[in-house]
DNA sequence: TGTCTCCATGTTGTCTGACAACCTGTTTTT
DNA sequence: AAAAACAGGTTGTCAGACAACATGGAGACA
């Protein structure tokens, strides 16, 4: 119910100036070097007051899209020099998009599998299997398993996230799956009946759990790989995904 | 000797107050729920007006790390909301974080070959070619071999990412790389002769070549994970980097 | 008593104007 | 010709005001 008041929310207009902003970056129109309008001009343009663009360039500024100098003026960094990585909720919505997106998990996902082979502790793994053993009752049990199944399996691969000891790793995973999940969650409301993988998909995961068990950082880290790439098949033999 | 004028330039306000902020956000001084100070109060007790503070929590906004609403106030959001990665440039600089960091790089890049294997045109190969005679050369050239040499492999390893197709992984990769190399380069400009590993370093190159060649996927990323884990080793077995 | 309306209060969102700090090119002075 | 002072423009910071909005309480009413 939070993020229903969150999205009603209007956007402010440091938040329409910062979008449309780096949109123009982003997409080039634009160039690296080049000197952005002043505020003031900006300002009017936009219809705002300065202090509101100042908010939208402070972030772009923060993000390593700008680079102002006081008495000069601000320009456009260059790419090289950008120092954050953000996905728009939008490409999570679209087809082609999060697929890239689901390649991005699968090498970063992948890797924490191999380290977490190497570093697991005694609890780690039985916390995976565990979760393992919700993965499996949750995909026998028809309809309602869709939404305990995604549970379990987020369960399970972010203790692995987690054994991997890797604080970067656990905290991109953690960004990505989330909003990952919640695509797919609105995607498995719409049919929720696909069980006739079920016996595949347990198959892929007992694998990277054994390889996590016999600390086999390689099988660990091609399991992990083999199921996330099936699973994207999988995904995109799916119609029910927006074609945009 | 923009990057010099870059770090001299002395930061602005909005910067300390963000950093300050997201640093207590970060580190768990104020948990996720937890009502902000108002802007007044954090004005008066930062000593800088309101605009600042206004600047500075619009980026954390933006980040996801905070979440205000109109006529209450601000509140530290759900871990589950960033939705931006960053890493701070001082991790760049510790041992055991920038050790985090290549790990997460190599995950991702190991996924790239992969794509690349399956995606590659002949001109990528062509490329590639190129890159890696390029770093055979510079290998053979004793002390001034390493600047070439970091030169040739962002090349080489850049070039898969843009053959992966994958817009996240190049974007991703580009940003981690250029930091890490600029690191790297710190490091390797105090003891440049480190040229025993060469002929390894370079039959690994070349493994990752001829699996893209032959489009290998699983080699191709193996390859890539073979490299780049010795990589880290060989970088840990050096004791020039600060231990911090 | 219970409920509903209205309002006072506090907070964020936006606007305006002002001045400081700084850079650049021009003009003036030496 | 070189150096110094000046003028204009831009970002950085400050202060104050009002709008938009949410909340809780006082009072009216059933």
């Amino acid at each position: 119910m939070d993020s229903f008041t969150r999205l009603s929310r209007r956007p402010s207009l440091a938040d329409d100036v910062s979008q449309k902003l780096s949109r123009m970056i982003l997409e080039g129109d634009l160039a690296a070097g080049e000197q952005l309008p002043t505020e003031q001009s900006l300002a009017e343009s936009f219809g705002v007051a300065r202090t509101v663009v100042r908010e939208a360039i402070s972030r772009l500024k923060h993000d390593g899209l700008v680079d102002s100098r006081q008495g000069v003026g601000a320009f456009v960094a260059e790419p090289s020099a950008r120092s954050a990585f953000r996905i728009s909720p939008a490409c999570f919505e679209k087809r082609q998009k999060l697929l890239e997106i689901l390649q991005l998990r699968t090498g970063i996902t992948s890797e924490a599998a191999g380290l977490a082979a190497l570093h697991r502790s005694d609890a780690d793994l039985d916390f995976m299997e565990k979760s393992y053993r919700d993965l499996e009752s949750s995909l026998f049990k028809g309809d309602e398993g869709t939404e305990k199944h995604l549970l379990a399996e987020r369960a399970f691969y972010q203790r692995i996230a987690e054994a991997s000891g890797n604080q970067y790793i656990i905290e991109f995973l953690s960004m990505l799956d989330t909003r990952i999940d919640m695509e797919l969650r609105s995607v498995a409301i719409k049919n929720a009946r696909v069980t006739e993988w079920n016996s595949e998909v347990l198959a892929e995961h007992m694998a990277v759990l054994e390889a996590i068990r016999r600390q086999d950082e390689n099988a660990a880290s091609q399991a992990v790989r083999y199921h996330y790439t099936l699973a994207a098949q999988r995904l995109a033999d799916r119609a029910d995904l927006a074609d945009t």
